[in-house]
DNA sequence: AACCTGAATTGAACTTAACTCAGGTTGATC
DNA sequence: GATCAACCTGAGTTAAGTTCAATTCAGGTT
């Protein structure tokens, strides 16, 4: 359990300008399809400057979707910290999971559409670090999930099943709606998360 | 709504070596990782004769997304059309969701991790083409699941609630399966199926 | 003010893998 | 056995990510 050290921001570092910008790229156009001299235009430098701050194109994917399942596990921890009853929490978990800003909705689109990338091992060392830390932060996601629906099963608030694969599969549930949702698109957000909800307390608790 | 002709098979055309073989490359190791000469090799032809079949690596992979959802829609519809009552029409979609062989797992993991190519359109002519045959095979997917839903809610089999989004949403549970699922793993396909099946009834159906 | 240090940046060169091209081989059909 | 289309190849091109040696810049030291 190797926590990676966040590098202290430089006052000139150009480092959260990147991400920010790679976010935008990468979630708009699609990792593959941003060519890595364009995020370093948007920030107005040239390209080879970019390998200051990141060691690859890959290596700075890995950091976004990162900071990202940080970001996810920390609300999720947050939403549930002071609710005992479980269905209770699990309904503060999903309307947790879907009260996020236009700027996040792009980073769980990049997470999502590039889980693959956490299966092989990396050839530099920085990009593995960065892939073994959040390989470690999905297990971590889905544990609280899954823990969610064990304290709910004990306490006899939801019917005895396999909890390790009925919280994948909410979990599932939940972050599919990434691959498909779009800021500008004719479903609001705040209508998606109500059915989910209901969907996921159903699924779990009928 | 153009269908895509199937080029008829010479009887040496290396066509159908080609697609399983990157299926296998593709499913295992994911596409960016696989290099195309690496499916040229496995298939026992020089790189060059792939172009002779596909216009890029990409209008293979984009190929095997289409038929991977004209087979997901076929399956569909055969596991549903004569079963009348909505729930066990459900129950046996989802069962023939998952009665797959180990090589339409793979098609199914590539598929899903590269549904966002289908988003943005391509330079080439047979890439696009491939890509508008696959995105309206989505939405021919979608409707599948929609129209299941309508049906159920019509018949007030089902409560009523936005069939579409719904839809949806049971889709993508279904399909998240994809995403970590292993042959290897230790959670064998059958008791997935299962419990799927019962979280797809109780999500529609309470 | 002159100097030093390390972070930040750059242009030019390198690498790799996808792709193009100009032509060669094979085999079914007449 | 001539023909034609399908099929295949080696050599060369291109585009994008990456490396590297050299340079600029800002802030602190003497």
């Amino acid at each position: 359990m190797t926590k990676i050290v966040e590098p202290e921001a430089g006052p000139r570092s150009k480092r959260a300008a990147i991400l920010a910008a790679a976010v935008d790229c990468f979630g708009e156009a699609g990792f593959e399809a941003t060519k890595w001299s364009t995020v370093a235009e948007r920030v107005g430098i040239g390209q080879t400057a970019l390998y200051h701050y990141f060691e690859s194109k890959t290596h700075c994917l890995l950091t976004i979707m990162r900071l990202e399942l940080q970001r996810s596990h920390d609300r999720f921890a947050e939403a549930t910290k002071d609710t005992a009853d479980p269905v209770e929490a699990l309904r503060a978990a999903v309307r947790a999971a879907y009260d996020v800003s236009p700027h996040e909705v792009l980073q769980m689109r990049i997470l999502q559409n590039h889980m693959d990338l956490l299966s092989g091992s990396r050839r530099s060392a920085r990009e593995e670090a960065e892939r073994v830390a959040a390989r470690q932060l999905v297990q971590v996601v889905e544990r609280d999930w899954t823990n969610l629906l064990v304290r709910g099963m004990a306490q006899g608030a939801f019917p005895l099943r396999d909890a390790q694969l009925l919280g994948a599969s909410v979990l599932g549930l939940i972050v599919s709606v990434w691959r498909w949702y779009r800021p500008s698109g004719p479903t609001p957000l705040a209508e998606i998360s109500e059915l989910i909800e209901g969907a996921c307390v159903r699924m779990v608790a009928s």
